[in-house]
DNA sequence: AATGAATGAGCATTCATTCAT
DNA sequence: GATGAATGAATGCTCATTCAT
């Protein structure tokens, strides 16, 4: 089962699997060199542990998830229209890689992941946070603690998400009903008057 | 260290507490046995197996909140108002017992979970799915699948109180802000015309 | 195979046995813990690792060699008879614990040893260093760095039972020999006038 | 970092230095390997395996020593500058390749030493025994079995130059006496009468 | 009923050795 | 010849569960 990108990528791929069906402290480091189609012998070569490898994994999608969202920041937009393609980039992203999605949203990792696998992980509610800010300042966003909205919009997309991988089916409207409930968490004509 | 409620009540509470320490799968029974200050052979005598213990755990706070949300439907008022006693009585529920909180929506239960401790969660999901389809009878909830909508509120509730358990400090008046906000979710005249 | 002693002395005569065979560094836990007729979580109620293991079996035998040296110095006797009877403790204490004596003084301990088993074995050089210094005092030992003078004595000790053990039969005879040749090595009246 | 011997004298070098920062036992192969500057499987084309290589190691130096102590019967001298001659040589050897002589020692070998190198090890003591054995017909060495003073002495010699290791500083004074005191095990004059 | 000693399968990790390049 | 990636058996240690007292 070795990949294009080599043994590194297939121990980073299986390991993404197994983690899934299990957990990552459910899941013995057997399973995944097996997955990987490699030795045990062969998964510490790439990883000189267990906990590197959950970090290493962690990272991996936190930044491929912080890159796309980071790109959706375009220029002269509305903050409704960004956050519509930010909504989209992260429920799109959901979907592409719900392996990765849920690993990273709806596992605990508090006690493995290292300074650098959190700091990968702040890097995407920075970006969430300066969107707000920058949005109550030009009197778009509805005012209260940024962080707090943020992370009320990041529960909202996670719950969604989640609940998809426990069997909901949505269509398309279905979806853009859910953007546009979830903006006006955020949309400062929904404020109380 | 025996409890009013008996042996089988400290064991619940002490499972609960070393439970949130680490987690259910990184918890030894030992830990639990000695928390509740009795021998692994007496949990055993109390409850089959660690899994038994958990979902008892679960089932027991689960069923609390369920309770608690449920006596929130009171008959004349509004739905507004009625969504706003029933936040209150959430977030209320995640302040008053932080650990059961964090124990039932921040940890990973799907390894054992049991079939009744499903049900037990799902109640809670149904009330807010019925509170939900009557609100949009009577025109007062924004249109959408009613449990794609109680997941995002759902989803944006958890986010919040896990912002406040990594540390984010809320007022009064922010956790207002955040009840008017989630209630967006939710309004029907927050709904693009 | 449970002893009078109990299971933890069980534990540390079958450790001192099976360190014996190969090396305290050769063999696994499993095999004390088969040797002693108990399974290997039994090993670890007992000990906390392998490294206490060891520790605990050097520090018994340690402690009992220093007692039975430490009980020979009687208050009138000459050095020479003194030294004699220190020799045939010592020798003695090889004939009946030759497992004991060849694990203490035949095996690398620096990798393992704690500070309390280092001062155990302090302690013995302690003891005949005093000696020495005491004799040389009393004009019956011989001039020297006293350290340096255990070092000799001490190494032939354990050179000769060395010897035994790789198959070297003596005579009562031989080791008064042995014990007479020894004390030359102390003895003032050996030194180059 | 290859050497004028080439890659085997390399390896053989390396081996004994990296074999005393440990032991045999605790050191893997690669650090050998890595030491000498080549590959695992560079070593392996040398060697056959990690036993071969500790055979050789200890082949190579024991016979060094060997071949320096039987170097000392010089004709027409007496037992004891002879015996000084020894002394001096084995202290000397000691002190100029203390790495070698504490892995020859200082270490267990006898889990894996094959009988050629038990062969080498044996023709010092043969050296040692036969110069006794002359000497007691001289009758200039004290009467005893011959393997047991040699026993005594090299034990002796192995304890002074082990504490040497251990920190113990010895002036050139200081050996001179260990010198005198080591020869008194083996003068007939200190044999009481 | 309560205790806690005993069990042994299971896990993360290491390392001598092989072999395709 | 030389390399170093790959192998997998072996090791120290943990912990859910049982059971004699």
């Amino acid at each position: 089962m070795t990949r294009a990108g080599g043994t590194r990528a297939a121990l980073l791929d299986a390991a993404l699997a197994v983690f899934n069906e299990r957990t990552y402290g459910d899941t013995p480091v057997a399973v995944v060199a097996d997955r990987a189609g490699v030795s045990v012998g062969t998964l510490y070569r790439y990883f000189p542990s267990k906990e590197a490898l959950g970090n290493a994994v962690y990272r991996l999608w936190k930044q491929r998830l912080a890159e796309r969202l980071a790109a959706e920041r375009s220029a002269g937009a509305s903050y409704e229209s960004t956050f519509a393609a930010m909504f989209r980039t992260f429920v799109g992203f959901a979907a592409d890689h719900p392996e990765a999605f849920a690993f990273l949203e709806l596992q605990q990792h508090e006690s493995y992941l290292d300074v650098d696998s959190r700091t990968a992980s702040t890097s995407i509610d920075q970006t969430a946070v300066d969107f707000v800010v920058q949005g109550q300042r030009a009197g778009e966003i509805r005012a209260g603690d940024p962080r707090m909205l943020v992370a009320l919009v990041y529960g909202a997309l996670v719950g969604l998400v989640k609940a998809r991988r426990a069997g909901l089916r949505l269509t398309d409207e279905d979806l853009a009903a859910a953007r546009a409930a979830t903006w006006a968490l955020l949309d400062v004509r929904s404020q109380a008057e």
